[in-house]
RNA sequence: GGACCCUUAGCUCAGUUGGUUAGAGCGUUUCCUUGACAUGGAAAAGGUCACUGGUUCGAGUCCAGUAGGGUCCA
């Protein structure tokens, strides 16, 4: 066996595993048909991303699970790949084309998705390179990427189903309009943001009664050329009398009429709106309603075309409204302007305010709304943190059509085809459906040459709510089969972020209740059991992590300096259900010294003895003897059972900070600050070494188990250098015993964990920590050659005595003397009796009298408030029995103390 | 305007159905390179649990309100 080295270097022991697992391909995913599986799909990273710390913890989380999930014995299945990312990978090849001075025009649509398509073959992989780099333990082999020809054909299958059950129709309406990306987007790619804007009074005189004005307000003077009427809202008694009327348009000056509209808010501003259908949703409305014209002043660039009159015409849409401004100011029409902040979408992607726009689109109408609604309340999915639930209901109680196509070249084209000659414009809903004129299918027509392609193409999210099975082969019999769609879906849990339940998580939902398995019951459908929703990690000022401000750590530095089993470990330390997480480097730090300390605590094992014989754990659990326990065997068995338990419970309650705390805790605390230590004294002695070391061992293996989803690497690396498995094999293929099955394991060899030892170990601890705090007290705490006296009862001693040699070690002494009396020397009241420094000095009797008073008047204190409860009738007739025996028995504990602490200040 | 979350030690955060003296990591102070680990060990300092009421024998925990911070939706 290799010998363990004095510190650990992440760097070769990482690259090794990795390359071992995937050459033995261990992440494949099989189906066994008689075992329950465990399946995630990731969530696919934009193919032009680079690794996040929120990747990090993401990827982490799914790895932790899928790596749990196959140490449980459950053939498992994580599905990785990246989507297309329309606009952002458009954009990006777009920008790299502008270094040459050329546009995507320059090449043609063809072209320029060829180039799209080699920069993905160059660059587009990269996320997931990263992501092996972090321990993903994906099946690589199933890698899919959301334009793939197999995907693209069950992106295209699912808008023909869907248009032939009537979910998709083609329509003329307001969309929000990204004037940089030049396409559509859906509602929910537009971020309202509160901007700083002028709110400008403008007046309108009245036609047929020149000098007198109606008064509107308007943030958007630009768009006065637009306009075709002024509304008022139809029980406004200030203008009753107007309406009917027209009114002189200021800027590109006509006639347009006064109507009357519920929709006008008559609180805001003078109560008169103007109308402007082709720059405002509401007005659009209205437009529809009062059966006027739409004029559309702007370009699709945002640029002011000619039906913005010849001041406006050419200009950029923000110049525009300063001249529009300066305009009417100079014919007196500008009446007033104020500062004034209001919300303005903005695109997700360009940054820049979107324009409300009417145009050709073609929209969905969610289908399985009020299955998937019930999938959630009725508990067929479970969200983590549950209160997620509300946000996701609320969206599907007010949802709205989803305008799914885009005017990029990259991305699923619509499967649509228009006969030649056909005019667009004019197709009715019923030419829509007539096979002779448009067609809709997944392999388009027969002659090609007599039809024209739509031009636009789906929106990206359009494609990966498929994700969970179109992953899986579906809609190819064949290749679902090969897959084993039928064995793993419904997923298991998905692991996402709270900013794309409305994106992705609600829409997967409703794919999956459509297409898969029709006609069996729900829970059959939905395409996950467990969404599972991570906080956003902010920067230490709790900004959010943004390339901009450039304030996101690089992970693969991380990885670099602290390991990938620190980072980690470090993440999701810091990483409470529900909450979002402030970035802390120490923390990853952190995750590296935990790597260290187990390393370490493993090579003292190495050094203090023979290796016995660990292939399995009934083999080491047959070398413990159970005559040769003491009570810190017993309580280190216990501490693990109980962690071994509590991880149980954190794992099925997706607390995994929780889970790495108690580990952490009992690891560095029980084990290392405790068991280790008491074993330097048992490895002295003949007769306990063999079985301090199987204890050792024992402890070691279970908590590698435990770790190992967490920290892979250096607990693979571990698991081979104690030999606790052959070479040929993995901790993986081993898999973790229950804290039932751990204690049943011992059961058969005759062991039954004494847990009220860890009571005298506790009490062997207190004393021994005093011990140290009086040496400390009296400057001697690196002095290993003092002398304690104990003045104790036979019961208490005999605990001493039992435990002699590994006390005398901890607390740091030459030895403990059992003495009736002592006189005069700084002592400590501890569980286990009073403990005397014997010191050869003279003991300076002021400053001991003052540090026991100290003490006396905490403990008078407490003794105070407990006998207060106590003297309460209504504590002592209501209280349940454990607590009023509980403070009985401290009391008297207190007692007993504060009488010591007495007797020893009247002897001073 | 609606919904949700947060406020606990200098900092970042745990605290599970209410029950002994509220915990951790980092930081701080003092001491220690003793044979697993200085990526470490020992000891210590540090908190009126945002505020105000209420329920209760008992509230960091439950309820109502106030203040401050944050997120999402309209």
């Amino acid at each position: 066996m290799a010998e363990i080295t004095k510190s650990y270097e992440s760097r070769d022991v990482e690259k090794k595993w990795y390359a071992a697992w995937l050459s033995a391909h261990a992440f494949a995913g099989k189906v066994v048909p008689d075992k329950k599986p465990y399946s995630i799909v990731i969530p696919p990273p934009n193919v032009t991303g680079v690794l996040t710390m929120g990747h990090v913890l993401n990827n982490t989380l799914q790895d932790i699970l899928i790596r749990r999930a196959r140490l449980e014995g459950k053939p498992a299945l994580w599905v990785p790949g990246t989507d297309h990312a329309g606009i952002a990978t458009q954009t990006v090849v777009e920008r790299e084309l502008r270094k040459q001075k050329k546009t995507r025009h320059d090449f043609g649509r063809q072209k320029f998705v060829e180039k799209v398509w080699e920069w993905r073959h160059e660059k587009g992989g990269i996320i997931l390179e990263q992501l092996r780099r972090l321990g993903a333990s994906c099946d690589w082999d199933r890698t899919h990427f959301t334009m793939d020809p197999a995907y693209s054909r069950a992106v295209l299958k699912v808008f023909v189903e869907l248009f032939n059950r009537g979910h998709i129709y083609r329509g003329k309406r307001m969309v929000n309009w990204c004037p940089v990306s030049l396409t559509a987007l859906s509602d929910e790619e537009v971020i309202m943001k509160p901007s700083n804007g002028t709110l400008y009074k403008v007046r309108y005189e009245l036609v047929d009664r020149p000098g007198e004005y109606i008064q509107v307000s308007t943030t958007r003077p630009e768009t006065i050329p637009g306009d075709v009427a002024i509304a008022v809202h139809p029980e406004d008694p200030r203008y009753t009398q107007l309406v009917g009327k027209k009114v002189w348009r200021p800027l590109n000056r006509t006639q347009i009429p006064i109507i009357a509209d519920a929709a006008v808010d008559k609180e805001f501003g003078s109560g008169a709106l103007k109308i402007t259908p082709a720059h405002d949703k509401v007005d659009y409305e209205v437009g529809l309603r009062h059966k006027l014209q739409a004029i559309d002043v702007l370009n699709p660039d945002g640029v002011l075309n000619e039906l913005a009159g010849p001041g406006l015409a050419g200009l950029e849409r923000f110049a525009g409204r300063k001249k529009a401004a300066e305009l009417l100011r100079e014919s007196g029409n500008l009446v007033g302007e104020e500062a004034y902040m209001n919300n303005v979408g903005y695109s997700e992607r360009a940054d820049v305010p979107i324009e409300p726009r009417l145009t050709e689109q073609w929209w969905l109408r969610y289908p399985r709304v009020e299955e998937a609604k019930a999938a959630v309340r009725d508990g067929h999915i479970k969200f983590h943190p549950e209160r997620w639930s509300k946000v996701y209901l609320h969206w599907l109680e007010n949802i709205q059509d989803w305008c799914i196509s885009r005017q990029l070249w990259w991305g699923h084209r619509i499967p649509v085809w228009y006969r030649k000659g056909i005019d667009r414009a004019k197709l009715t809903e019923a030419d829509l459906k007539d096979p002779t004129k448009v067609l809709v299918s997944v392999d388009g027509p027969a002659d090609p040459e007599n039809w024209e392609q739509e031009e636009d193409v789906l929106d990206t999210w359009a494609s990966s709510w498929l994700w969970p099975f179109a992953t899986m082969g579906w809609p190819n019999a064949e290749e679902m089969k090969k897959a084993g769609l039928d064995y793993f879906y419904p997923t298991s849990t998905l692991v996402t972020g709270p900013d794309i339940i409305f994106f992705w998580v609600a829409r997967m939902i409703m794919a999956g209740l459509e297409f898969m398995r029709p006609g069996e019951p729900l829970e059959n459908r939905i395409p996950f059991k467990n969404v599972y929703f991570t906080g956003i990690i902010r920067d230490a000022q709790g900004r959010k992590m943004s390339k901009s401000l450039g304030n996101s750590p690089d992970p693969l530095t991380l990885i670099d300096k602290y390991g990938a089993d620190g980072l980690r470990f470090g993440i999701i330390s810091i990483a409470p259900q529900g909450q979002d997480i402030r970035f802390q480097e120490e923390r990853i730090e952190g995750g590296k010294n935990f790597c260290n300390k187990l390393w370490n605590a493993s090579r003292f094992r190495q050094m203090s003895g023979e290796a016995g014989d660990n292939s399995a754990l009934a083999t080491i659990v047959g070398r413990l003897d159970s005559s040769k326990f003491d009570a810190d065997d017993h309580a280190i068995l216990d501490r693990l059972q109980a962690t071994t338990a509590a991880v149980e419970k954190a794992f099925s309650e997706f607390e995994f900070s929780a889970a790495v705390q108690s580990l952490y805790g009992f690891f560095w605390n029980d084990f290392c600050d405790w068991y280790v230590e008491v074993s330097k004294a048992k490895l002295q002695a003949a007769d306990t070494k063999a079985n301090c070391l199987a204890i050792q061992d024992l402890v070691l293996r279970q908590t590698l188990l435990l770790l190992h989803p967490f920290i892979p690497f250096i607990t693979e690396e571990l698991w081979h250098l104690l030999g606790y498995g052959p070479d040929a094999s993995f901790i993986e293929d081993v898999g973790i015993e229950t804290a039932a099955q751990l204690v049943a394991a011992l059961a058969d060899r005759g062991i039954r964990i004494d847990s009220a030892a860890a009571v005298a170990v506790e009490q062997l601890k207190a004393t021994s920590s005093q011990a140290r705090a009086l040496k400390a007290e009296y400057n001697l705490a690196s002095r290993r050659d003092v002398r304690f006296f104990a003045k104790t009862g036979d019961s208490e001693w005999s605990v001493i005595q039992a435990n002699l040699a590994k006390l005398t070690r901890m607390a740091g002494a030459a030895e403990i003397v059992r003495r009736e009396s002592v006189d005069g020397a700084p002592a400590v009241v501890t569980p286990l009796g009073t403990l005397y420094l014997d010191l050869a000095s003279t003991v300076d009797a002021g400053a001991e009298k003052q540090r026991l008073a100290k003490e006396l008047e905490k403990l008078r204190q407490h003794i105070a408030g407990t006998e207060a409860r106590l003297a309460n009738p209504a504590f002592v007739g209501k209280a349940p029995p454990a607590v009023l025996e509980g403070a009985k028995k401290q009391l008297a504990d207190l007692q007993a103390k504060k009488a010591e602490l007495e007797r020893l200040l009247a002897a001073l």
